[in-house]
DNA sequence: AGCACGCCGACT
DNA sequence: GTCGGCGTGCTC
């Protein structure tokens, strides 16, 4: 009988749409299953690890499949939920599955080949007849042995070296290979224990023996012994532990090595440490927050997704604790999604404190490495690692976190579900964490709680249209005082000439009354249309990044004037490049700016920074916040960052240097925005048994933000916001699909978006404007237009989709804009 | 995404 | 004249 052949449809992390027919091989090492990773040649040369997505037995007839090199997980790392979840993601947020591997795995799953160029061993090391390339590349390979496709173009200083290369080839200098390495190491320790055939009575006579002819090996055994005796007598120690208990004793350890009287063993160990707390059981809640609990719990019983609309320190994260609890009584899983990185420090040790080392963090300050192990202990049981640790069970982490392996998900949190950081922008996929973790409860059949103080208006209306349950809580938990708001007009103030550097007197003697009886101080500036800029006097010239469209932002430190878009900088211009004045100066002010003022009216009070300069290394952010809690910091100037539900319990002054920069900013959310921005600063403030004080600076104390903000009236914002949202035909009324055309050539820039449009416009109508030219129009060199498609609510959102793939490749196939560039984002934020 | 093929400008 | 830049098409 014949054998059936049968063939594989695998997804390739490239950003290239549907999936690469694959044969089987029929040999028994070769027990393909649908979710593992095999090993494809893709292209000319390359190899890649892809992720099997079917399996069938249709003899594809256009083209000869290529054959599976090899399996490389026996068992699947994606599961059922996880492929429906991939292709959802991809459907609705108009990508490639390719795309969603990309940003679902950690790259150390990902593999991918590298050319490696070494020498040829019939190469007689003759290098009379090579030319310049040739003899610099044959040099460093005699010394250096092999050398990436990447390297060699360092060595040469030249981008395309495949011609060269294969030149080398046939010389029969060279050789080439594609190499896939597994990035995923383990991490291993190496670990002392004393041999097996020392009892414990031959100890004294080793001790003995040891004390005149060798102390520091009787040292080293000592602190073997002590550090053994600490640890409930363990058996083995690490060795580095032991080594830095004892100084420089790498001979003597050699020698109680070599006498075989110490034993050593290599061990697989996780880079993710335990923390080793002792759980406690969860907090009692109050009167209000049992009562929240009791609605949502009610609310589940006929709803998947309820919102909890609770005033900033309501104690939201006690409900949530809770639940999770009940989650985990039940036997399943929950996911806590946060905004933020900064978020994540301060709740993980509370809900270690409940759930111990059930409890895993996830997001991109991780390493690979790390990603890696978090995510083999949600798969649970797998055999991507021999480390036996135990599984997470409650997953804490940013937007990337839904893409986990979760087998069993009973709940999803999220928390201040409004922030836009939960959309992803760039690449695509451009999904929202929000939206598509309530996907993926629905995949799984969990519930989700959406929580905010200030809930987005989308949500807001969900949970008003009984879409989502709604549960409100109006008190701050404890009995504290909602912060008294004060706003100061600055416009004023400068007319009366009271500002000093960019602050109100009122704000500078608030300051210092509090810093004097030992509280704390929050300044937040928007840094957004902020930035220090040179500036020429004379002729109002700035420096412009050469790459894209936007002026260059002063950083004192290395004195450099740096591009925030493509990364260009410069040193700082002495004389105006345009007309040779020497009168350049600094305009505009950044956080950067204000710690430096602020110095000079405080020179005792300690000052941090908190923004995206300040906190690039990887704790930092933990760092920041730590010192600030303990009070090592007095004053913190920040960012948004500073806005985002962190808890504080000294803060009693808040100030908002500037509101107008966020409500003039050019955006249908920007009032939005604005109100929650402030409401969540605004939270900062306040402690037990004190009302705390916020201070909004502002050139229109009049605008209906600000009163709202000054009377907590979120219903208020949501009202207006809504009617202007109708009324512009913006979400949630209409949907939002968002186009970018980019070209390195203004003109073709230009005129494919004007052919798109119009092609979309013949079949869309009046839902297709633009195109417009972006505020900053160019980027990286690129050329920027932006086309908006506004969907009303009724309409089918597949058939428009559809319209649009078919557009963007006729747009793509048209002779005059092959090398125009489109991205597409849905729902954008 | 990468990589090869093929067409035009700045050098030997 | 050629080398090497960049645009274009294709990958199971």
């Amino acid at each position: 009988m014949d054998q059936v052949e049968s063939y594989a449809n695998v997804v390739l992390p490239l950003a290239i749409k549907g999936t690469y027919t694959y044969k089987i091989p029929d040999a028994p090492e070769f027990p393909v299953r649908i979710g593992a990773r095999v090993i494809v040649p893709f292209g000319k040369k390359k190899i890649y690890s892809g992720i099997v997505w079917k399996m069938h037995t249709e003899s594809p007839d256009r083209y000869k499949p290529r054959e599976i090199m090899a399996v490389l997980d026996p068992h699947p790392i994606i599961n059922s939920h996880q492929i429906i979840f991939w292709e959802w993601i991809s459907e609705y947020y108009m990508c490639s599955l390719g795309e969603v591997m990309i940003a679902a795995l950690p790259s150390a799953l990902k593999l991918q080949s590298e050319t490696k160029v070494e020498l040829n061993p019939d190469f007689d090391g003759d290098l009379e007849d090579l030319d310049d390339k040739e003899y610099l590349i044959t040099e460093a390979l005699q010394t250096g042995h092999v050398l990436s496709l990447d390297d060699i173009s360092k060595i040469i200083d030249q981008k395309t070296v495949m011609p060269l290369i294969r030149t080398m080839i046939e010389k029969k200098i060279v050789l080439v290979e594609e190499e896939v390495k597994n990035k995923y190491k383990p991490l291993r320790e190496t670990r002392v224990s004393l041999s097996p055939d020392i009892l414990e009575n031959d100890l004294e006579a080793l001790f003995k023996s040891m004390e005149l002819k060798a102390p520091r090996q009787l040292e080293m055994l000592m602190a073997f012994l002590s550090l053994s005796y600490r640890d409930d007598h363990a058996t083995e120690i690490p060795k580095k532990m032991l080594m830095n208990s004892v100084k420089g004793g790498e001979s003597a350890f050699r020698s109680l090595v070599q006498k075989k009287i110490f034993v050593l063993g290599e061990h697989e160990i996780d880079r993710i440490k335990n923390s080793g707390l002792e759980t406690k059981e969860v907090a009692i809640l109050s009167k209000v927050q049992k009562d929240a609990l009791a609605q949502i719990r009610n609310h589940f019983v006929d709803r998947d997704t309820v919102l909890l609309h609770g005033v900033t320190s309501s104690g939201k994260t006690e409900i949530y604790t809770h639940l999770i609890n009940e989650c985990l009584d039940s036997g399943k899983s929950v996911l806590y999604l946060l905004p933020e990185i900064a978020l994540t420090a301060q709740i993980i040790n509370r809900l270690r404190r409940h759930f111990g080392d059930e409890v895993g963090v996830y997001h991109s300050r991780f390493n690979d490495q790390e990603r890696v192990e978090v995510w083999n202990r949600v798969i649970g049981g797998s055999e991507l690692t021999t480390t036996r640790s135990g599984e997470f069970n409650v997953i804490l982490g940013a937007r990337s976190a839904v893409f986990l392996p979760f087998h069993n998900l009973g709940l999803i949190i999220i928390d201040e579900e409004h922030e836009q950081s939960f959309k992803q922008y760039d690449p695509a996929p451009r999904y929202h964490a929000r939206d598509s973790a309530i996907m993926l409860a629905h995949i799984h059949g969990a519930k989700t709680v959406i929580g905010s103080a200030t809930p987005s208006i989308e949500s807001y209306t969900n949970a008003l249209n009984e879409k989502f349950g709604l549960v409100e809580m109006n008190e701050r938990f404890g009995g504290i005082a909602l912060p008294q708001i004060v706003v100061v007009d600055i416009a004023d103030e400068t007319k009366r000439k009271k500002m000093k550097s960019h602050f109100s007197s009122f704000l500078l003697e608030k300051m210092e009354e509090v810093l004097t009886v030992g509280e704390q101080v929050i300044l937040f500036q928007n840094r957004r249309g902020f930035a220090p800029v040179m500036e020429c006097l004379r002729c109002a010239w700035v420096p412009q990044c050469i790459n894209c469209d936007v002026s260059l932002t002063y950083h004192k430190s290395g004195q450099q004037m740096r591009c925030h878009y493509c990364g260009f900088s410069e040193v700082v211009p002495s004389t105006c490049t345009a007309c040779g004045s020497h009168d350049v100066r600094l305009r505009g002010f950044g956080t950067e700016k204000i710690e430096e003022d602020l110095q000079i009216y405080f020179p005792e009070t300690k000052i941090a920074r908190m923004d995206l300069d300040t906190t690039r290394s990887k704790h930092a952010y933990s760092q920041i916040i730590n010192d600030f809690e303990e009070k090592r910091i007095d004053v913190l100037v920040g960012t948004q960052m500073v806005t985002k539900g962190l808890d504080f319990d000294n803060v009693s002054l808040v100030g908002v240097l500037n509101a107008d920069t966020m409500l003039t900013f050019p955006d249908f959310r920007a009032y939005e925005r604005s109100f929650q921005l402030m409401a969540q600063v605004s939270g900062r403030s306040g402690r037990k048994g004190k009302q705390g004080m916020v201070v909004v600076q502002t050139r229109n104390p009049q605008h209906y933000i600000i009163g709202c903000v000054v009377d907590t009236d979120y219903e208020k914002v949501y009202r207006v916001e809504l009617g202007e949202r109708e009324r512009f035909k913006y979400p949630p009324f209409y949907r939002l699909i968002h186009i970018t055309v980019k070209s390195k050539n203004k003109s073709m820039a230009d005129r494919g978006a004007v052919y798109l449009a119009n092609e979309l416009s013949n079949l869309l109508g009046n839902r297709v404007l633009g195109p417009e030219e972006p505020y900053i129009s160019r980027i990286r060199n690129y050329y920027i237009r932006n086309i908006l498609v506004k969907i009303e609510k009724e309409a089918s959102l597949v058939q428009v989709k559809h319209i649009l793939t078919e557009k963007i490749i006729s747009l793509h196939t048209h002779a005059d804009f092959k090398s125009v560039i489109t991205n597409i984002d849905v729902d954008p934020q």
